[in-house]
DNA sequence: CTGAAAGCGCTTACAG
DNA sequence: CTGAAAGCGCTTACAG
């Protein structure tokens, strides 16, 4: 019995190997409480069942404000890509560092593949390419025939919160959201953008604050969206939206009567907060769902686009 | 300039090399855009340069009642804990199977070292205390003399939020949590008997409601909380209590004038809802770090106590 | 179906 | 200070 013998029984390369034998080598293996060593078989193999996930920039919503606070996105996001890839037996690997650093994690660490979310970069190093490595950006703004991509509909989905403000008669709307014009690429310039071409089409200015895409970037809008006098807001993000209405019932107008609140994301929080949100649901245990299947067998360029839903509940 | 050489330069050993050499090298890697194959230096090293984090059974709250929620608890500790681990180098990797199984993620992936939250189990396999690898238990149960331990001081805690309710003079407690008679060894009945004793010494019976530990839980105990006719109510969880307002105010009821609610945990959400919530605060920034310093360089067996803070907003 | 051998890319004594 | 050599624990053709 030599070493490539147990090793084809563990792999379970069972046509390698007569019955007998393979129940002999189980019943030592199970004796001797044998764990195989998977850092040795990934060297050899060249696969290392680890798969990245690439969080950058997320301690702070925006540079120029910058909050600790963490959207629970994030955490929300890492949760499910877990229980996603647990069918796969992959091993999830976080990396929260700075964008300007994240390929060296990727290369060193002989990933099998990656999530990146949120990556602002246009382009990345061409050695990546070269690399086996199967890279998925998430919400990403990278655009390249090699490289998949997952994302929502943010022109629509910022369309339709616009939409549904302006069916319900208001007729001063505003969007706050983070660093719109610092970053064009990035998700919030996106949903503005699709709620002011909604806003153009039926002769409304969309008005534009910008904040800290975070519960205190939120509460800090609300006194300059009372000023401006909306009575309709999109706001970039649940907890933007969530500190929003905090912010304008400590001003004391209420919501949505005196002003509606259209949020995005549709987290957990926003079935928690008072009045329950109105929002945009971009789908997110969907859009990991889709991250993971473009993991294991997407084609190379392909890229996923989820529809985006408008949750009415009643802050709008 | 052999491997060894380049090796050692990489590894900043430079008493081993002369300052010319090491120069040179650092140029060849430079230009040639080497990146080090940390599966392989893992290998040799017998360090791989991971931490894991073990996090069962959260994606639901209670076997009974099975709600697909995730407390925004456990991504909030991710993201705090990868960050506490950048300083050192370290990847972390996630385990977020059954806990039945998480000793062979251990074994296999050749982790430096793991902060497991929420162990339920009262012992582990002796397997372990034989591996190089640091394990840190963090909010569980387990005692052994080998493995380190971080924990909030729970009893405490739960008897803070009893004593605050009994100096604004509520008469009726409650306590609202999940499995806690199913399993007495979880975090949640800790907090019961905590807030219990405290009763006690007042002469009060602490009265108690069993239901999931989450949002949804705590809308169901609205109900319940007010057929006992109430005037406080101790629950186990901030996403709980959250949950438990809202029942409450869609049956009509005052938070905090007809029932006060105090949470426990004290995250970001609390601050979210309305009324903001009355919490005891665990400190999980301060638990994570103390986890991270632990697992670079505590001593075996070693245990941080982390003592919980009453926060009062406005929902008692 | 089975086993001997080379190799994955590093690290680490150790001899020079 | 430098370099040749063994070894980490697997996997993978390949010869028998």
């Amino acid at each position: 019995m030599s070493i490539a013998t147990v090793s084809n029984v563990l792999k379970g390369r069972m046509s390698e190997v007569s019955a007998a034998t393979a129940e002999r080598v189980q019943r030592v293996v199970e004796k001797m409480g044998y764990v195989k060593n998977l850092t040795a078989a990934a060297l050899s193999s060249q696969r290392s069942g680890l798969v990245g996930a690439v969080l950058s920039n997320i301690f702070s919503a925006s540079p120029s404000q910058p909050d600790v606070e963490i959207n629970p996105f994030y955490g929300e996001f890492l949760l499910l890509l877990d229980r996603e890839l647990q069918p796969t037996g992959s091993t999830l690997c976080l990396y929260t560092g700075r964008e300007e650093t994240f390929v060296n994690f990727l290369l060193e660490r002989n990933l099998d593949g990656a999530i990146l979310v949120g990556i602002v970069a246009k382009e990345l190093p061409p050695v990546l390419e070269r690399r086996e490595s199967r890279l998925v950006f998430f919400d990403s703004f990278l655009q390249h025939r090699v490289y998949m991509r997952v994302q929502t509909d943010e022109l629509k989905g910022g369309g339709m919160a616009a939409d549904y403000l302006i069916a319900q008669g208001r007729k001063h709307l505003v969007f706050v959201g983070g660093a719109v014009r610092d970053l064009p690429s990035n998700i919030p310039a996106v949903r503005f953008e699709g709620a002011s071409r909604v806003c153009d089409q039926s002769g409304l200015r969309l008005m534009l604050i910008e904040e800290s895409t975070s519960f205190e970037g939120g509460r800090r809008a609300a006194r300059r969206v009372l000023d401006l006098k909306a009575d309709g807001v999109v706001a970039a993000a649940d907890v933007m939206a969530a500190g929003l209405i905090r912010g304008l019932q400590e001003a004391g107008a209420k919501v949505p009567d005196d002003v509606a609140v259209v949020g995005y994301d549709d987290l957990p929080l926003a079935r928690m907060i008072s009045p329950p949100l109105t929002t945009v649901r971009q789908g997110l245990p969907e859009k990991v769902q889709a991250a993971v299947e473009l993991l294991k067998d997407g084609e190379k360029g392909e890229v996923r686009i989820i529809k985006p839903h408008l949750v009415v509940r009643e802050s709008a």
